[in-house]
DNA sequence: GTCTATACACAGATAGAC
DNA sequence: GTCTATCTGTGTATAGAC
């Protein structure tokens, strides 16, 4: 693997356990097995220019996981709940590491890191206009479509949060069951009969 | 105010806009205006026990808000949508500060402050059972209720998050109204007629 | 209980040999 | 493109005068 890649996927498991701010550069170098100058000639912008990357990575990787969760059964809210119950899984596997380390840099440096706040924003709004696309294809209005999606990226977001604080399923469980009984009447209403 | 009071107070603002890693000590003292020797007279644990009060601080104060807001209206439905356009305007007249510090923390830090992870499991577990307890009086059955604040809680964080790196009040009005549909429904099948 | 000075480790970043 | 040594600032924490 390339050394710039290597480095991008030692800072995505460091920001998804520990965040931007605790993530140093001399942990990024053990972690990648880079020295510290590989990593400054890699990435010009040194720390912050490597979050930026790996966010941007971990967006797009996720757009594609999530339209294919999604899409993988027939019955969307089957899919929700699915979604929610394969994320269970995975947190609780994992030690009750984050899913999702784009979530948990937003809330840390939305405040005070211009350029990764507006990456994220990006990310963001390439998940809510997939998604949008996606729901409408199955039926919803568009403004319904757009509602739930961003329901269901913030309750996701949230869920991780709860899950690994509490070292439990129940939090992803149950917002997964909330959510798809609001996917199923939205549903309900827009083709009746 | 008292002295501890203040360090405290000064904390918990820190924390919401920049996280627990990010915030020194130094920064702290300049804060709260207590020298950095008065912080460690008062808080014998350092930094980690500061922000370990301030949770637990901001954990109880917004139980409080939380009942507060939810009975304010007789319809439980519209109490749901009135928490989300309060939590709008005013996370956007804060200049899109994080409003729960108790979110952001946690996503930082639960796998490497086991300390602060237990703190906020507790300040969870309280909003859960208040919240719980709240909904089962509006006539949802326990499991309802229970998945339901867990839906709303994760909810609530994850649109903070999104509403701060999109600087919109969208998520937070989006997640909303999907969530108020959500608990009209389980109310319907609750009492029916 | 308040405040200053300081110890010691480590941060991010860079220069320059290889 | 790789790696080492190092610069400078800041981090947490403490000792001890007041």
């Amino acid at each position: 693997m390339r050394t710039d890649q290597r480095i991008t996927t030692a800072m995505t498991e460091l920001l998804r356990r520990q965040g931007y701010a605790a993530t140093g550069i001399q942990q990024l170098a053990e972690a990648s097995g880079a020295p510290v100058g590989s990593i400054y000639h890699h990435f010009k912008g040194g720390k912050r220019a490597v979050a930026h990357r790996a966010l941007e990575e971990s967006g797009a990787a996720y757009l594609e996981l999530l339209v294919l969760l999604l899409g993988r059964y027939d019955d969307p809210v089957a899919g929700i709940e699915g979604v929610f119950a394969d994320a269970a899984e995975t947190i609780e596997s994992t030690g009750w590491a984050n899913l999702c380390p784009v979530g948990t840099v937003l809330g840390e440096v939305a405040d005070v890191e211009p350029e990764l706040r507006a990456a994220g924003d990006r990310v963001i709004a390439s998940w809510i206009e997939a998604g949008t696309e996606h729901y409408e294809r199955c039926g919803l209005s568009g403004p319904d479509a757009r509602s739930f999606v961003y329901a269901l990226v913030a309750g996701l977001e949230g869920a991780f949060i709860l899950a690994r604080a509490q070292r439990s399923r129940e939090p992803l469980l149950a917002a997964g069951r909330v959510l798809a009984g609001s996917l199923a009447a939205l549903l309900a209403t827009a083709r009746p009969g």
